[in-house]
DNA sequence: GTCCATTTTGTAATTAAATTACATTTTATT
DNA sequence: AATAAAATGTAATTTAATTACAAAATGGAC
């Protein structure tokens, strides 16, 4: 947990004294970083042995060693751990908590990501002569972004949420096709069933999922994104922005693949899309 | 930038000794943050007024300060800075830098969220008779995600890519429904029109877009994610991960103002989706 | 090479900071 | 109200960091 959130928690159990140094240091925990444990004393009003225990009492082993933790917990935009949405949150509270979830999450995917999968799913897509976006609830829209990425493109790109189409395209599909199944869990028999079926068509099978999953072991190439399971009601699924901007790496891969002389053709796609939007005027930007 | 690089980019341009104690520290980073000025001159084998010195060097104001700075320049993940892809990034690169531009749209929004049109678009969709979520291109993915999860509630919720069918929609929408716009420029002239055909219907019409923007300018109340435009054609866009995120917040929002009877009632739906699904095994936990 | 100026480094003294040991006060309990 | 236990403070001690200054080392200029 974060040495603030920490301290804010323990306010209640602390001794007067002690509670006196946890406030001065909440108020201002920037500050405090800088002083000395005397001026600090002075400022809780308290003797200096009081803020040395205090800071043993917080788990440092010192006035330094706590000065260290606390300007480390301090460090601006860290992303808090998983934090659990509770019912007397208030808005600002479960905000926070939504925001820093999903900011831990795709702190953790990143420092996991496979790089050699990833690698492969990029050249087995910069080869396909099809790609297929495959995905049923929640991951239904993860997708849809997926298909809506990969449209920019010239290799021609399906996707679908309905199990019958689905089953359809895996049956229809050949060699040199890449079709990508993308769930959270892994677990949904029916996405398994079609993935068999389009691994059975000798297609490459990228699996989008939890590693060691059925769905998993249905896929060529697995891109695992190793969020802990929200076993929270409240909380929404972290899981699939991870998801979302593991398709973003691959876009991104099958982009410089491709070479400068594509980039121009984005731009012009970026182009063409110009006179169907408001142009910005010189009001707006007040 | 961060201190370590820093320390590793002045190499050169130090003095033997001084040399010295960067390499020590660079060797051993986290150890050195516990180390005392002796024991670090020590290991060294310089003296102590050098490690002093060397710290100034560095831009601390002193051997406890610099110990400050790198503490914060340790901790983990520190991400948050905008970054471009650029052609010649090697997948790592790329990956980071998507990655770590995604935390960065997150952190952004996150410290520019507006609680109060938060408070009112939870407010309007609790007390709404029906619920419809609208999009085109590459927001009709997110529009797609928000109605999955209201889909869990009761309260009636509809989505749509279409233009046409949108258009029918808002024209048959009443006072006390609430129409969700989603668009990222909030400069698409259709998504606009439909938006405005709406808020002529009397419904509550609430903009997720770009703050000043024409169709912000329709909404009733605007939700804006503040992401900086992407400029970069390679970059895929960082906003609409924010939007999914807002959308987390609304729905958390929307589940917590039912109270705690509603909680069992989701505990109810996500149990009934367990046949669906294949169950874990003692062999997948390996 | 050698002289001098400059920079770098180290030694020892000084100052500042943190910690410890112990005394005093406060608090809770009977 | 008496006593034990806990909390806090005072003063002494220890440890750490810094400063002042001296000694090497380095680099030109001749």
């Amino acid at each position: 947990m974060n040495l603030l959130e920490q301290l804010q928690h323990s306010l209640l159990e602390l001794s007067k004294s002690e509670r006196k140094v946890a406030q001065v240091i909440l108020a201002d925990p920037q500050s405090a970083i800088h002083q000395s444990i005397a001026s600090l004393a002075e400022q809780a009003d308290v003797s200096e042995p009081t803020v040395n225990r205090f800071c043993r009492t917080m788990g440092a082993k010192g006035y330094p060693d706590f000065k260290l933790l606390l300007a480390q917990s301090l460090v601006k935009g860290t992303p808090y751990v998983n934090r659990h949405v509770e019912q007397n949150d208030t808005l600002a509270d479960y905000t926070a908590k939504i925001f820093e979830s999903t900011m831990a999450a795709l702190n953790v995917t990143r420092n996991h990501v496979d790089n050699e999968g990833l690698q492969q799913a990029i050249d087995a897509l910069n080869q396909a002569q099809k790609i297929a976006f495959f995905g049923l609830g929640a991951s239904a829209s993860v997708a849809h972004d997926a298909h809506n990425k990969f449209l920019r493109f010239e290799t021609p790109v399906q996707f679908s949420d309905d199990v019958l189409m689905q089953r359809m395209a895996a049956i229809n599909a050949k060699a040199g096709d890449v079709l990508i199944f993308i769930s959270h869990t892994g677990r949904t028999k029916a996405l398994c069933e079609v993935a068999a079926l389009a691994k059975a068509s000798d297609a490459t099978v990228i699996g989008l999922t939890a590693a060691d999953s059925p769905l998993a072991r249905e896929s060529n190439i697995v891109l695992s994104t190793q969020v802990p399971e929200d076993t929270d009601v409240y909380m929404p699924m972290a899981s699939r922005i991870a998801q979302l901007v593991i398709i973003d790496v691959l876009v991104t891969g099958f982009t410089l693949d491709k070479g400068p002389a594509f980039r121009d053709k984005l731009r012009r796609i970026k182009a063409s899309l110009r006179d169907s939007r408001y142009q910005k005027t010189i009001k707006d930007k007040e």
